[in-house]
DNA sequence: GCGCTGCGATGCTTTTTCGGCATAATGGAT
DNA sequence: ATCCATTATGCCGAAAAAGCATCGCAGCGC
């Protein structure tokens, strides 16, 4: 038995005539009477009673034909789910990020995607930077949207920038930087500082160790915060001033003033991280295509407005 | 797309190694590669990695074969079902009967006959004579197992006769009859009678006509009764002698006395019922024939002991 | 390093089967 | 009885599948 039998089968049970269906099959008559023939006999059981009025389905006919339908549309279905998801279209999806930094570009490519592949099933992992690098190692992840891991974590894994932001400094309103416009590095070097904890975002450390090397100043952090939410709280509350991006904005409002770090060239790169040898699929694919296009078009990030 | 690429294929995904595959496919190797080339060109994905070791399927191959996993087995299944319902074991038997006069026939029937075809779904519908030839009629119902319809109700049905059991009255302990061995039907003529309603139980009337016309008397009937139970109490209570056959000890028990009828060859029959060009299924033959088979082989009917 | 081995792919031939054409058989309708 | 629409059959050519021999490739062992 061949699918041919079957959608043969299911025409002339439509029809309820031979030569309209071979008509509609683009066969002739006779090979199709044959076909059915075929069947027929290769299930031993007839399934049209013949006349030369036309045919009518036998009770068996008319179970089968049910069958077939189903049957014949479950078939197609199943190869337009294995075409969806060579073309991204299906699937699952497992996306770790970091949410802080990547508020800016996150939500809008969710949205995007899910618009443009509905029947992918993204799964979103928020974690810490340390936990995104070994779930992307173990495949646990696909991709991950992140702030750019220090060299060392950067084993295995694949990083793509997709915008880059200065540093600057977050301090309050009563702050005596508050009158500066920005602020330069040496300044910051003797204030107290609130870091975000070293367990989880151990990158944070060696990126403000990178930052302060130039001066040979140690960054002297007197607050470690579990969240980027408890950081403004604190710096909100007088008990030193923080390096962050201006994504911190985002979620601080108007709490904090933000200034301009003078005085180094760093700068935070947020982008996407994948494993070297990790299968990504073409759903993944398909979003990091739409996290390019997302970035490359998008107005000049926030930092500017610092 | 044909079945057999769906058949290769899943024994390539399963073995993932097409010399092997081929083997227990019987086909040469060559000729397997040829068909799941065809496939994936087909649906435009490439299903499997090939290496000179092996093959490994694709994130796109493991969807797909399970998809095919399935495809196959509901294929299987649809074929064997249609097989079953042509072999009886499979389908919907609607089956009228009259609760009483079947009752020695129908319930070990039914037990050996869900038995035989555990997968049939058996309706039973108990209904009056009348009806249940209308439903024949219309093909609502496909076979009734009852008493033999009178020549007039006949046509359109055909009746094939499992048992046939003699008349006798049924009378309580006080009546005079009580101390007859045999009540000759002369002395019934003239006596009060206990009957059915003519309503739905008109063939009853005939008959009784029938077992009468040989002495040219007129059966007089005082009480007509919904249904046997009742007949049964109003016959208890003394109201009148009863006509009927020996099934009714069934479920009088010992509330009333039976005595045989002389003077008649008049039987009641009992049997099965189909429209004459009614379709039976296989199921209903493979019904017929149990109900043949117990009826031959069962021990002589009640009507003996009485 | 080089042949060996196991694997899938390719080229060519043979075999099967599918489809098309002409035509027979069928059975109800006129 | 004849006609008509409809399905079935016989035969042939074309297409597709299977088989056979062989190639190419990559890892393994000597």
């Amino acid at each position: 038995m061949e699918l041919r039998h079957l959608r043969y089968f299911l025409v002339v049970g439509e029809v309820l005539n031979f030569t309209k269906a071979a008509a509609r099959l683009r066969v002739a008559q006779p090979a199709l009477s044959r076909q059915i023939q075929d069947l027929e006999d290769e299930i031993g059981v007839d399934l049209l009673h013949r006349s030369p009025r036309g045919v009518t389905l036998t009770a068996e006919g008319k179970l089968f034909l049910e069958e077939v339908r189903e049957l014949l549309k479950r078939a197609d279905e199943s190869v337009e789910r294995v075409r969806a998801l060579a073309r991204g279209e299906y699937g699952d999806l497992h996306l770790g990020y970091v949410p802080i930094p990547t508020v800016e570009i996150l939500p809008p490519a969710v949205e995007a995607f899910r618009k443009a592949a509905p029947h992918v099933k993204l799964v979103l992992h928020d974690l810490p930077t340390d936990q995104l690098i070994t779930e992307l190692r173990n495949a646990t992840l696909e991709l991950a949207i992140m702030v750019q891991p220090i060299s060392e974590q950067m084993v295995g894994i694949e990083f793509e920038t997709l915008r880059t932001y200065p540093w600057c400094v977050a301090l309050n309103a009563s702050h005596p930087f508050a009158r500066l416009k920005s602020v330069a590095l040496e300044k910051v070097a003797t204030e107290p500082l609130v870091g975000l904890r070293r367990k989880g975002y151990s990158e944070y450390y060696r990126i403000l160790e990178g930052i302060f090397a130039p001066v040979s100043a140690k960054p002297r952090v007197v607050v470690e915060c579990d969240t980027e939410s408890s950081l403004v709280v604190e710096v909100e509350a007088g008990h030193g001033i923080a390096l962050v991006t201006t994504i911190l904005k985002f979620m601080s409002g108007k709490r904090l003033l933000y200034r301009p770090l003078t005085g180094t060239a760093e700068t935070q790169s947020v982008g996407i991280a994948r494993a070297t040898n990790g299968d990504v699929t073409p759903a993944g694919e398909k979003f990091c295509e739409i996290l390019r296009k997302l970035s490359r078009g998008a107005s000049k990030p926030v930092e500017q407005q610092c």
